[in-house]
DNA sequence: CCATGTGTATTGTTGTATTGATACACATGG
DNA sequence: CCATGTGTATCAATACAACAATACACATGG
């Protein structure tokens, strides 16, 4: 993996370290990181986003935490071997509910129709791919 | 307008005066609270929620400088009548787009496809109602 | 008039999150 | 062996959120 693959904004209200955590984790989940694959190294990372190292360095220690990332000592990171490889879409899904959740709210706050917030979504769903 | 109308979970990452902000701010978009309604007082709401009354008044504070609250002295807080009644759809949705954005951005990174997603979103949109 | 109800300014304290600077232990590979 | 590359432990700086306890200015309504 390429440290320029990470989108980082530090200027978001979303900490850095858990944009990273987050990213990290959908990709694997998704089998864009196959197991074994390394991660690019902590400096790498902060170099080409302009932050700390230690910042990265958290986010990495997090995701090993979890399982998802395994430490090779003096080598790097790379996704774990237990890491399952693609989960199910409906694990992945799940993954996404918070985020739903919120978002359903939201809209019926704003009286919205679904109609309207499930085409919009459509379209950008389809704009990334 | 009722204290317990709003929904405030002091556990959660989301700050308490920026739920209440947020909440407010989308219920007055759709007209749910039309101009002229009064706001539960800050004691009320900090007693039905158990809060502190000057987080409350924090968020207040705020939606009266964006124009969208009325400080009657002595009385209390009302939707400002300058706060136009229902916006437009179009513009309401444009309140939702960040979070649609975000959305859009993870379902993308696991892989999902764009039924899967909006089909639960659907689903969670008529829980609700 | 005055008790009672508004919101708010003030000051201080507490807990927590985030990021940063520095130094360290360790493994690799020529 | 040792320069160079890993990740990270540690400590500090900062900012933010929330609470607590007052005190204040003001308007309403009996």
């Amino acid at each position: 993996m390429d440290a320029s693959q990470l989108t980082i904004n530090p200027g978001a209200s979303e900490p850095i370290y858990r944009q990273i955590v987050e990213q990290v984790r959908r990709m694997i989940a998704s089998a864009q990181l196959p197991p074994g694959d390394l991660l690019p190294s902590v400096r790498e990372v902060a170099g080409a986003h302009a932050i700390n190292p230690m910042t990265v360095s958290r986010a990495y220690s997090l995701l090993e935490s979890e399982g998802l990332l395994e430490r090779l000592r003096g080598t790097g990171m790379a996704v774990a071997a237990q890491a399952r490889r693609a989960r199910p879409e409906s694990e992945r899904l799940a993954l996404l509910d918070p985020r739903m959740q919120d978002l359903a709210r939201a809209a019926r706050e704003l009286e919205l129709p679904a109609s309207r917030v499930l085409r919009r979504l459509g379209q950008l769903l389809e704009d990334g791919t």
